[in-house]
Order: C-alpha cells, then sequence, then structure tokens
DNA sequence: CAAAAACTCCGTAGAAATACGGATTTTTTA
DNA sequence: TAAAAAATCCGTATTTCTACGGAGTTTTTG
C-alpha cells in the first residue's frame, strides 16, 4: 500500500480562459490567497480556442470563461466545451452586470456568474456553490435584474396615465385575442366604438397596427396570464 | 462640555414588521450576534398598521417587513410606509424567493430581500448594503430570476423545433408590425404564401389570431428589440 | 359652471387578415 | 433514391382592421 504522510485534500483542477493575462495572474493570486479552504491547481488558457485543444481537458474541475475574447466568444466556449463535456462547471466572469450579457452566458450553460471585482471571500462561496451543483450569481447581477423590472413598472405607470381607463380596458381584451366586435358585446357598446379606441390607441402608442399595440402592452406588462 | 466616557457608535434603530413573535425574536437575536460589528435598537410591531401608528416612526433608520401578514400585506405596508416616508430603508423578508412576491415588494419600493434562512454576516452585509443606498438580494433570488429566464429559453428551443425555419422568419416579421404584403416583398415571395406561413402558424401555436401569435413569441422571447 | 377630456356613435372605403381547399416545386432525410 | 417535410403559389369569399372625418353625450376638473 502507498504511504501517505499528510492528509492532503485534492486539489481542485481550474483552468482559467482569458485573453489578458494580467486577469489570469490576478485570478490566481485570488485562488492561491484561498488555499486554506481549498486547493487549486490552475492551467491556463487565452481563448476558448486553445481552451478545447487542452489535452487535460477532462481533468478539470471547473472552468472560469470570461464573457469577451477576441475569437470564440465567451458564450460560444460555454456552448463549445457543454457539447464535449455536459457536466461541466462553468464560472463567467465579466465585467458587465446588464441583462444581456448574463443572459447570454447563462443560456449557453454557465452555471455562475460573477463580476471581476469580486472579492476572494465571495469567490470562494461561488466556487463551493457551483462545484456542489448549484448555481451561484454576484448579487450585483441581481440587482441589474430586478432593476429592469422596475423600469418596466416605472413606465407602465406613466404610460397608463397617458391613456384612458377604457383604452386600457379595450387593450386588455384585444390582447385576449378578441375582435372589436367581441369586446364591443362584452362592453356593451358598438364595435365601431371600439374601433375608436383601437385608432386612439394606435395613434398614441404610435403603432403601425395591432402587432403594435401587443408589443407595447407586452412590454409594459399590461397583459396579465 | 459633555463627557464622553467610551466612544459609542450612534446605534441603528430598526423597527421589525412581522405578526409572527418568533421571526421578530429570532432577528432580534441575531441583530444582537452582529452588536461587535453593528448596535441596533430593535422596534417591533405587529402588523403594517401597527408600525404605521408607531410614535418614533421618523426616527427609525431601517424596516424589515415580512412578506405575507395577516391584514396589510408586506407590499401594502411598504407602498403606505414610503408614501410618509419617501427615504425609508425598506428591508423585504420572505420565504419565497419566487418572481411575483419579489416583484411586489420591490415595486412598492422595497430596497432589498432576504430570505428567512439568512445567515447573519450576509444580513450584516444586506443592513449595511441598504443603509448606504443601495440595493441587497439574496443570492437565491438571483437564480431564481434566471431560472425563469431559462426557463423560457428551454420553451423556445422546444418550439423552434417545431415551427420551420421560415415560419420562424415570417413570425419575427409580422413582430415587427409588417403585412403579409411587405413580408412577402422582402423574402421576394407572393404575399399569398406569406399568408399561408401565417395560417401554419396560427394552427401550429393554436392562436385565434395575429395577436395570438405575437403574444406566444413573446412569452418565448422570439422577438428581438 | 364652463371647458376639457373621455366616451360614444356613425358613414364610407380600402387594406389586410382569415378561412378553406388545393397543387406544384424544392429540400431534407431515412 | 423514394418518401416526407417544407416552401411555394393560387382561387374564392368573408371578416376584421385601418383610415378619415365628424358629431353627440357623459364625465371630469379647474
Amino acid at each position: 500500500m502507498a504511504s501517505v504522510k499528510t492528509k492532503i485534500a485534492k486539489p481542485i483542477n481550474v483552468l482559467i480562459i482569458d485573453d489578458h493575462k494580467m486577469v489570469r495572474d490576478g485570478l490566481k493570486v485570488m485562488l492561491g490567497s484561498l488555499k486554506q479552504f481549498m486547493q487549486f491547481s490552475v492551467f491556463e488558457a487565452e481563448s476558448g480556442e486553445e481552451a478545447l485543444k487542452k489535452k487535460d481537458f477532462n481533468a478539470i474541475d471547473l472552468m472560469i470563461i470570461d464573457y469577451n475574447m477576441p475569437g470564440m466568444s465567451g458564450a460560444e466556449t460555454v456552448f463549445a466545451v457543454l457539447r464535449s463535456k455536459p457536466e461541466m462547471k462553468i464560472l463567467a466572469l465579466s465585467n458587465y452586470s446588464e441583462l444581456p450579457y448574463i443572459q447570454n452566458m447563462v443560456d449557453a450553460g454557465a452555471k455562475g456568474y460573477i463580476l471581476k471585482n469580486i472579492e476572494p471571500a465571495e469567490m470562494l462561496r461561488a466556487i463551493k456553490t457551483i462545484l456542489s451543483g448549484n448555481k451561484y450569481f454576484s448579487n450585483e447581477v441581481a440587482i441589474k435584474l430586478l432593476d429592469e423590472q422596475e423600469e418596466k413598472t416605472m413606465q407602465k405607470i406613466r404610460l397608463q396615465k397617458f391613456i384612458t381607463p377604457r383604452e386600457n380596458q379595450v387593450l386588455q381584451m384585444i390582447a385576449r385575442e378578441m375582435t372589436s366586435k367581441q369586446i364591443g358585446e362584452q362592453l356593451f357598446v358598438n364595435s365601431r366604438t371600439v374601433d375608436s379606441h383601437r385608432r386612439n390607441l394606435t395613434k398614441k402608442l404610435n403603432a403601425k397596427n395591432t402587432v403594435g399595440l401587443i408589443k407595447i402592452a407586452y412590454k409594459l406588462n399590461l397583459i396579465e396570464e
């Protein structure tokens, strides 16, 4: 039997994919500073393409991938990696906390999204969370996500001052796929009246046709369902 | 000049609003455990109504409000509080990390949203963040928000297998408020062809009319913009 | 109370969408 | 390569939507 001198926790194999050496170095230092809690063996790649060619690809436990890189983007890299190894744990790293970026990475299959200003303690938490099969997102990311929603609400409030209650009601009914005739019957008014409301709405909301109305209604969450 | 024996940081006045004594007590204990970092003077209210009647209302620095309470709901309480004191810092507390709940509280004006399983360290971070004028959300909350998005994406993928590429293309153009005629011109096909696609889409997606198409397209994020 | 805003109704017409049923050509795929 | 799926085109007919202009009634509001 092989002798085991000390009990050593198996190090985590981390592959850092980023085109900037500085970022890679910074990450290495940060991971090193966590060695009392977790040991890391750090591998590096300057691009998604390079990462995919790594021979020790299968030994990697965790990948940290930058969002924007020349050549394959972060999202493309994530996608490509997961195609060859679906269970790979991937942490997306970015400067941006805007929804579209996050969305891209998460859609591609990243299990977490952190910002570059992350503190070591949070990094440790992020890595632990992801390695245990869960997802991790920086709080700032959450804030951005909700701000998005908040903006919608504001717009909605502004708009609902702009369109009259009746118009609002008609809009909701249009959104339920009802025709002017049906709406008129339900509201006990002439279908031509409904047409008038419809026309006013189209003008007020600056829409070309009913499709435009629905789009606005959707954007502003005027549609329940 | 008055004598100052020891340098004492001014305690933060916290009002806890929750109908369950147990939760209030638990919070008090947790806040007490943070005294080495921050001093709290804890006030309590069993309901939104009671909170609004507090005479030391104006001395409160931070409110922690439970989501579901008999009588005024958490969101209503938040809204009412902010009407009389718009700059009040409010932290929403809940068992639920579902979007609609979070949405309600944030819309009402809560500056943060934490779950009841929060750890003291995170609580401290949340309070600090909010008192400094920022927003704070538990990570689990962020995950839920993104899962929501992910589900959409899955649906989208499923659906895009169902509708043909051409149909998808036509759908996008319909969503741009284009008529069949215009679409036909742009795709160099007869407008009747577009009508056929439109008809097939309506049937496949089980919509009554164009409005239904757009609704589905929107739900599934098929529409860029 | 007077003015403004919102809601209502209507005529005429043309454009667009929907319904139904088919047929041909092209492309994909087993 | 044969079958299936997708994309194309078309005829007929009806319904719905959009456009333009006008006008009466009710409600809201300063």
